[in-house]
DNA sequence: CACCACTAACTATGTCGATAGGTAGTTTTG
DNA sequence: CAAAACTACCTATCGACATAGTTAGTGGTG
């Protein structure tokens, strides 16, 4: 289900093709959402079977085509009703906690890389964030930017303020992780001294 | 692949049934890697074929059998192996956090409401959370203490000590969420004057 | 004009996981 | 002692995802 919305979200703005969206999962979306193209193909089949969406076949260079869809007025519905529905919270499934659990049964050394890969991960997950953040407070994000046209001037300001709030969002997630992994490192020295 | 290792984490402890480990999934392990039963059991299966778990029939009252699986030394090493090789980082998918982005979708009181659902989902776990760390440092928990028990010596403090700096970080996790959820409420009034 | 990267849109296969059942025996309790 | 709850072990189906590959046209570069 959630794949469906957010391809909505990205829809809503303006018509684009599987291509667009598969692109666009690379960067904006994709940081909360991935998908693969794979996925992306038979979902939008799916919506436009559903009444969702629509899709037009538009020229593309002498004898190309490409489909490009649109949201219908149910489809905004359906995206607006997903919005305001509470979500069921997964259970969890953490493979790095799982294995912290456990770490007596790792080697020290090889307990260790682990962590501090884990702090490369989340390491890097932040500087993104902090670019994309930066990106939004500057109007240089031309995907935001699109949106911003799009939306009716009262609601621009909540727009870029939502944006930057998830990405806040997971700046503290990924800060989290650094900090419980950095104590992790010294919890093996306190362990192995 | 987490599966069948949360399933060796708990089967080096002592032998035990699908069905105990079922009940584990509902406890101690399943706060870090939820399945159902009909996961685990083709799953020991697969793992009885490959030689890294043995399976022993044993009666069950005067008619009733059940299967209680062991680790052979192969389904050790596998762990092992497993334990000491860098986990691969999934791209994110987060529900909370796409809704999150696209929250001028919402209706206010409909975005409000489902903030406070998140903070009282993790506020929940949080509680939960700390109530296992209270159990581990007194000694009052079951499985630790089975676990313990097969344990040389030298790696007890180990064992109790990665169980705890596992649940303190699914506790920082709860916080950044919760806190992430209480600046969001914040944020919505701010922005619905 | 050959080449190559890119755009565009799939398909195919396999595993993982959610959900919902079913069957049979055992133990507890009212 | 019958009913209810629990133990034990499955199966079946469906959608979600990962991974890999295919086909075809476009547009720019050397």
């Amino acid at each position: 289900m959630s794949l469906r919305n957010a391809l909505f979200a990205l829809l809503v703005v303006e018509p684009m093709t599987g291509y667009d969206l598969h692109k666009q999962f690379e960067s904006s979306v994709g940081h909360v959402w991935h998908a693969p193209d794979s996925q992306i193909y038979p979902e939008l089949k799916r919506m436009e079977s559903e009444g969702l969406l629509e899709g037009e076949e538009i020229p593309w260079g002498p004898r190309g085509r490409k489909r490009q869809y649109h949201v219908t007025e149910a489809g905004k519905a359906a995206f607006r009703n997903w919005m305001n529905t509470p979500l069921e919270y997964a259970r969890t499934r953490d493979p790095a906690h799982l294995k912290a659990a456990y770490l007596e049964w790792a080697d020290p050394d090889a307990a260790r890389e682990q962590l501090r890969a884990h702090i490369e991960h989340h390491t890097g997950l932040l500087g993104q964030w902090r670019e994309k953040v930066r990106e939004i407070e500057d109007g240089s994000s031309a995907m935001l930017n699109r949106r911003l046209a799009n939306t009716p001037k009262a609601d621009r300001e909540k727009t870029s303020a939502y944006k930057i709030y998830t990405y806040e969002g997971l700046m503290s997630q990924a800060e989290a992780e650094i900090a419980w992994a950095r104590r992790g490192l010294k919890l093996i020295d306190r362990l192995n001294g």
